[in-house]
RNA sequence: GCGCAAGUGGCGGAAUGGUAGACGCGCUGGCUUCAGGUGCCAGUGCCCGCAAGGGCGUGGGGGUUCAAGUCCCCCCUUGCGCACCA
């Protein structure tokens, strides 16, 4: 492979980053270095490194850029501690912006879809990221979707699928349903950003809620190794919350009416009870209730359902309700309250109703104030210095904290815990009620009414019972999207498809239909990561025994913004798949790395704004090399970065003087194969320090301080050819070729021309680094500091073995700590030889 | 309102309780080349000083320690997340 080295690449010409881009892309091309063929054994540990792939919705940007930047620097880095690492990419293809594109531009999804992944494969490819491309998956395959489809059937044999009436959001723009997940804050779509309204629908479920206690215990699991920003944000999403579930009568109604309650200790104080207006149970009472009362909600229910998300949230809101004219009775004391409903409770959280304790609730005064209700104390809390607070009646300001129960019977004189426990003992015994537990988390709603997804694999006879797709039928393919209507009408453009939708069941001869919906893109991305194990098997969607090799994922890298959805969705089928005996571990991402954004002046880069660095021109500009060193060395990974800060030029510049340095040792160098044993000690010193604290930097994610370092090196090496040792020295090969091999994880191009001008064979990315002797790394004399009164005054070179005393007869004769001491009395001195010595004075008797 | 991060030169950022500002960008001066926007050398936290040296300095205020950017308490600011969730 010598033609391959630059020895027709003269002095003069220099650096040239097209020259080593054109040279060596054909090269690995035919390696195929990074390529892990499935069953493939071997001795090395194994790692698997995995970036969140991309969604295709035209060229790469410089989002991709840094993410995957990241992600190859930590597979690159695996390689080179001699694991044998996976580090697959596929496309997650399916989704509604091909099918918008298709509809506005009258092309057909499909065409949209894989014209834009051939686009970005191109653009990896001179990136050069170490993927094993023989594994590509695209998850609008139907040699991909088909799994979806068995994973679906698996759930829904296991009751974990399935199908309900209920209130959904509705994206009036893209005309169909969206998970909760898929609802921003301020009540807009995350995808068209139209205000979600509700509607009632009969919609596919999974059934995520059976997991919500696994799902939020297993995140302890994963402190310290998942950014803590994503487990905050999934507790918060999962939203646990213990107390207790309590029974009210309610007059002139058989079946009890349960609340839940965070405190059950205060139900002596709960003065009345509110329903959500748009639940069940508001909707009997108002009709038991007098015509005008009925008037009354009716128009109360309609405004509530008018009300944007932003409004209904908005904290500072003044209380509105209805009375029901109807009682409920207190279980505890038998006192008849009042029921009204009230927009600020939910339908869906709880049982859509609730006590109100407005003396320890905000939210239950502010509602007794503007309604005139009772308010009765019965926890007796107190300020910091002990003195009681103001009565709630008065002051506006509900006491929620903790203190000694009163007005409660035999709850009274205690303290909050014990009567919660209590209230809990008392309910349960009395039978009417129990401790529980309620989560914010809702059902994955997975329905969507649109055309380029994953089809749903259940049909239904003519009188409406369904029954699941055969297994052996999968995949149920997308039909052609040529004649059909895509454009958003609320039901799926499946349904259209009329040859498509009716199947005749071949032993009953009976006339099925297809479900028209296809399945939220969600779930497509939730177990990508188990088909690049077995990516082109067309008998399982992943072999278990590959997944004992190579799974869970340890190294995810990917954007904050997935913090929920995919991430919580992964893990909740992660899970499921272990339930089900397929793998042997519950959480797929072992450790995760979120990078910050790329900005561009301190704005988030778009097109609109016409604030754009384009990932293209600054590739051709500059290179792939110099842009992957200038995202590393920006900063930490996770932090955001300003395009406007930084250098591409001054990256150029170090890959230059590193290229420079391997070209220097071609020329005039020792030869390859030199024993670098007689080498310039200050050098090889330099050299196996670098070696020692790379892997404790590349492992917690200091890229960029790895960066410095290399930089120092290149530095020092310089030094060491310009006016030290020369360019012949042993030690100037050794830190040629550690430069290469480290270097090698940022900037692949360059480190392969640095490896083959050092006369080896390609390809560097898989050279184990060389070990770093500590040995080697042992100084004689060092610079100790003399500290006076925590100053520092001197520094002094001392013996690196000096001991504690010697070091501080040292210090004590310094002239400058003298002066600095002056005619005071010295009363203490700290030795920590031989880095310091500190001398602590006070004034002289 | 609740919760979580983070505040260090002109800028991006380094610093197991032990020399604050590594490395780089930018800037200043010089050399080389000279068409140079290349390359090389030196300098570059602020203030006083010719220098030696000294004073100040990691958002603000206290504290622990021989020693604090780092640990503890209070406050301020910014960013992010959640938010009528009972």
């Amino acid at each position: 492979m010598s033609e391959q080295g630059t020895g027709q690449q003269d002095a003069e010409q220099g650096y040239d980053f097209k020259a080593i881009q054109d040279r060596w892309l054909p090269v690995w091309d035919e390696l195929k270095p990074f390529e892990v063929p499935v069953g493939h054994e071997s001795d090395k540990p194994r790692k698997y490194v995995l970036d969140m792939f991309p969604y295709p919705s035209g060229d790469l940007h410089m989002g991709h850029a840094e993410a995957f930047c990241f992600g190859d620097i930590l597979a690159r880095y695996w390689r080179g501690q001699g694991h044998e690492v996976l580090h697959p990419i596929g496309w997650d293809s399916f989704g509604l912006p091909a099918e918008n594109a298709a509809i506005k531009r009258g092309v057909d999804p499909r065409e949209w879809t894989y014209a834009n992944i051939a686009q970005q494969k191109a653009s990896f490819r001179a990136y050069a990221p170490s993927f094993d491309w023989s594994r590509v998956l695209h998850t609008s395959d139907p040699e991909y979707y088909k799994w979806n489809q068995w994973i679906f059937l698996k759930m829904y044999e296991k009751g974990l699928a399935y199908r309900k009436a209920s209130w959904v959001n509705w994206d009036p723009v893209d005309q169909t349903v969206l998970a909760n997940e898929q609802v921003l804050a301020d009540g807009t779509s995350e995808r068209s950003g139209a205000m979600v309204v509700k509607k009632k629908l009969t919609q596919w479920y999974f059934r995520i809620t059976d997991y919500a206690d696994r799902l939020l215990d297993d995140l302890d699991a994963l402190e310290g190794r998942w950014p803590a920003k994503v487990l905050s944000m999934q507790r918060n999403w999962i939203g646990r919350s213990r107390g207790a579930e309590v029974e009210f009568e309610i007059e002139g109604r058989d079946a009890r009416v349960p609340v839940f309650t965070t405190r059950p200790d205060t139900l002596h104080g709960a003065t009345f009870m509110v329903v959500a207006p748009d639940s069940d149970l508001a909707a009997e009472l108002a009709a038991g209730a007098s015509g005008p009362v009925r008037m009354q909600f009716q128009a109360y229910l309609e405004a509530t359902q008018k009300q944007t998300e932003i409004e209904r949230q908005s904290t500072d809101r003044e209380k509105t309700g209805i009375f029901l004219d109807h009682f409920a009775v207190n279980p505890v004391n038998g006192e008849r309250i009042p029921v009204w409903a009230s927009d600020y409770v939910l339908a869906d959280y709880g049982h859509g109703a609730i006590m109100a304790v407005p003396a320890h609730d905000q939210r239950d005064l502010d509602f007794a104030l503007k309604f005139d209700l009772p308010v009765r104390v019965v926890v007796d809390v107190r300020d910091e210095e002990g003195e009681p607070l103001q009565d709630p009646a008065v002051s506006g300001v509900a006491t929620s904290g903790d203190g000694t129960m009163l007005n409660s019977a035999e709850l009274d004189g205690l303290g909050k815990d014990d009567a919660i426990a209590r209230a809990i003992e008392t309910l349960e015994a009395r039978g009417t009620g129990r401790a529980t537990t309620t989560y914010r988390l809702r059902d994955w709603l997975i329905s969507r009414q649109r055309y380029w997804g994953t089809p749903i694999p259940i049909l239904y006879a003519e009188d409406g019972t369904m029954q699941p797709v055969a297994e052996a039928a999968l995949p149920v393919q997308l039909p052609a999207a040529a004649g059909l209507d895509l454009k958003p009408k609320g039901s799926s453009p499946l349904g259209a498809a009329t040859e498509w939708a009716t199947v005749v069941d071949p032993e009953t001869g009976e006339t099925l239909t297809r479900d028209p919906d296809t399945m939220d893109t969600f779930v497509d991305s939730s177990w990508y990561y188990f088909r690049f194990l077995s990516a082109n098997d067309p008998t399982q969607a992943f072999d278990p025994a590959e997944a004992k090799k190579w799974a869970p994922v340890d190294q995810y890298v990917g954007g904050v913004e997935h913090a929920i959805l995919h991430l919580l969705y992964s893990r909740f089928i992660t899970k499921v798949m272990f339930d089900l005996g397929y793998i042997d571990f519950e959480e797929p991402f072992v450790d995760m790395l979120n990078q910050g954004m790329v900005l561009l002046d301190g704005a988030k880069m778009s097109k609109s704004k016409g604030n754009l660095v384009e990932f293209a021109s600054e590739l051709e500009e500059h290179g792939a090399d110099a842009l992957r060193v200038t995202l590393a060395f920006a900063g930490p990974p996770e932090d955001d970065i300003d395009w406007a800060d930084v250098s591409v030029q001054g990256s150029a510049k170090f890959l230059a003087r590193a290229w420079r340095i391997a070209h220097d040792v071609e020329v005039g160098g020792a030869p390859v194969g030199v024993a670098f044993d007689g080498g310039d000690k200050a050098l090889r010193r330099s050299t196996h320090q670098l070696l020692i604290d790379g892997p404790q930097l590349a492992e917690s994610y200091k890229f960029n301080v790895l960066i410095a370092r290399l930089m120092e090196q290149v530095n020092v090496t310089r030094k060491a050819i310009d006016s030290g040792c020369g360019v012949a020295d042993p030690a100037v090969r050794e830190s040629a070729e550690a430069i290469a091999v480290v270097l090698s994880m940022y900037a692949p191009y360059a480190a392969e021309d640095m490896w083959a001008m050092l006369g080896h064979e390609p390809t560097v990315a898989l050279v184990e680094w060389p070990k770093g002797d500590e040995s080697l790394t042992v100084v004689d004399e060092v610079l100790m500091i003399v500290q006076v009164d925590g100053k520092v005054r001197d520094k002094i070179t001392v013996s690196a073995s000096i001991t504690d005393a010697d070091a501080e007869t040292a210090a004590r004769a310094s002239a400058n700590a003298q002066r600095a001491i002056g005619d005071r009395e010295i009363v203490k001195v700290i030795a920590r030889a031989p880095k310091i010595v500190s001398i602590a004075t006070k004034p002289a008797a």
